[in-house]
DNA sequence: TGCTTTTATTTGACTGAGTCAACTAAATTG
DNA sequence: CAATTTAGTTGACTCAGTCAAATAAAAGCA
């Protein structure tokens, strides 16, 4: 039986976003659309093809209620219904060119609306935020497969990122004191300082805005690339975000005509010398150090390319 | 300007809560109230007192329309009404015996409806939702928001989140390339590297757990204290922050013994320089320079001790 | 195979949540 | 003290959404 202090707060969560979706679904009125309309819409075009029947049901509409809103949208040429051939009672629906249209000006006016809101927050709070949204969904509905996983090239902001996440991971969980992330700092902004967009990269995994994975190639001089600050963030772990990144090391130091990759890495770290030893890397050195606090095991690995 | 995957990211879950408050706002079938009744129940019992004006502007409803459903609880012996004697246009509401039955039933039902759904989920996984709703209820409810923020010195994380935040907020307000987050990446990480806690600190602002603003004062021999990498985020602006930070930087170098504090800021940053001017500092120097893409006018200050 | 039942969708009729304007009484303003 | 504004009420209305009955197509059963 759930403890009634978090059903309590769950409720009381619930009248705050009802409000604040309330607020934020006024702003329809600035289109002829209401909000149950700009919802066939969206489903409408998220799922092109889509039966009527099921549409209904996904958004718990009365099928009489729907029956209406799709005529109107026939008639105003934003969708169009053919009967599916498998059971001649049932329409598909698909978007036209100008539903699309409106579906993306639709689109466009709730972003800013969003945008607007969260531009007035601070730094990070709309990715806390987010990623909060993420859990509640992932937690009420596990159905929901969550977005996949992009990797990038750095952009503003993302060095800063590999600093804080990383400084932070290794003082929770390892005891590193503050060194690290003072080095992880310097080495960083080296590489932004002096970057060489031919030889050097650094790869971002982001899902939907947020920040979970880190990588980059520094020229080590010698044909050697050196990788270093690989990291994912907790979140993300499983999902072979790691390999990836380390994938993209390896083809972009091939390409680059790179001889060999060294990098330094430390035995605790488990997952990471298993993605480097299935990828080929080597162990080539190993030493005892404290450069942090607590003493580890630093070891230097190297690929052959 | 918040990021399109973010924004994106949190319609979603919009989409998602729409439905599932829909889904529990449709319980209200149940009784005879609908879900605005309820509202306005919850928020008469939850401030009894309240006036029927506040009631209408807290809860966005019109006038009229509230007016019939206080007179229908009122007929229904749920709520009394009695005029302000300081204003008798006004009318004072508050929930009768019979009332706060009512609500605490439609309460009961609200959080069996609530219990029924938790109570389908995986140990942890209610904690997990409910400390996510608060963390989306803390950002996004200005009143839920503590107005001050603490001052604290700086932890892991918090080199990264200075690199973060200022190499974005420099990109995206001035146009400056990465090597301006690369230089800060490596000041602040000497700053950790080469940290000397009896001459040199870091002060963070904090509220809730967003940073929101930073400064630090570092060693630059000879009795000059070098205040480096103030910055208050664009969400916390007007609160006096920056003065605070200043005032502690001020306080901490003439306790220290340092003979002048010395700093560098460009001419554009006008809140920061009319702090400084504030505080006494006075301008040594000024020079154009390119180092970070477009041209600006840096400037060295001094404070003498 | 033919009849009955169920399902998908549509249309007619309707309810009631919520809006807008005009009203009255009380307070404020000049 | 008169004019204006504010708090709340009432009348008239709109339209989002519901319910029931209809038609056509499919499924089920004897």
């Amino acid at each position: 039986m759930t403890d009634i202090a978090l059903i309590e707060s769950a409720r009381e969560f619930n009248r705050f976003y009802t409000n604040f979706l309330g607020l934020l679904n006024k702003a329809y009125l600035d289109t002829s659309f209401t909000l149950t309309d700009a919802r066939v819409l969206f489903e409408i075009g998220a799922h092109n093809g889509v039966n009527a029947g099921a549409l209904a049901r996904d958004l718990q509409l009365d099928p009489a209620y729907l029956s209406r809103i799709l005529k109107r949208f026939r008639e105003e040429e934003l969708i169009e219904a053919t009967l599916d051939p498998a059971d001649q009672r049932s329409q598909i629906l698909t978007v036209t060119a100008k539903g699309r249209a409106q579906f993306e000006e639709l689109g466009s006016r709730s972003n800013a609306q969003i945008a607007a809101r969260f531009d007035t927050l601070a730094d990070g709070e709309p990715q806390a935020a987010v990623a909060a949204m993420q859990t509640i969904r992932a937690i009420l509905d596990p159905q929901a497969k969550p977005a996949s996983a992009i990797i990038r090239p750095h952009r503003a902001g993302d060095i800063g990122w590999i600093v804080q996440s990383q400084g932070r991971f290794y003082a929770e969980e390892y005891g590193w004191d503050l060194r690290f992330e003072g080095l992880v700092a310097e080495v960083a902004g080296k590489f932004l300082a002096n970057f060489d967009p031919e030889m050097e990269h650094c790869w971002i995994a982001e899902r939907s805005g947020i920040n979970l994975g880190s990588v980059l190639i520094t020229n080590g001089g010698d044909g050697i690339a050196k990788l270093r600050l690989l990291y994912v963030d907790k979140a993300a772990r499983g999902l072979g975000l790691g390999k990836q990144l380390v994938d993209e090391c390896i083809t972009f130091s091939r390409r680059k005509g790179y001889k060999q990759i060294s990098l330094w890495t430390n035995d605790f770290l488990h997952t990471a010398r298993a993605i480097y030893q299935k990828a080929g890397f080597r162990l080539v050195s190993e030493e005892r150090h404290r450069m942090f606090g607590p003493e580890a095991n630093g070891q230097t690995w190297v690929l052959d390319l």
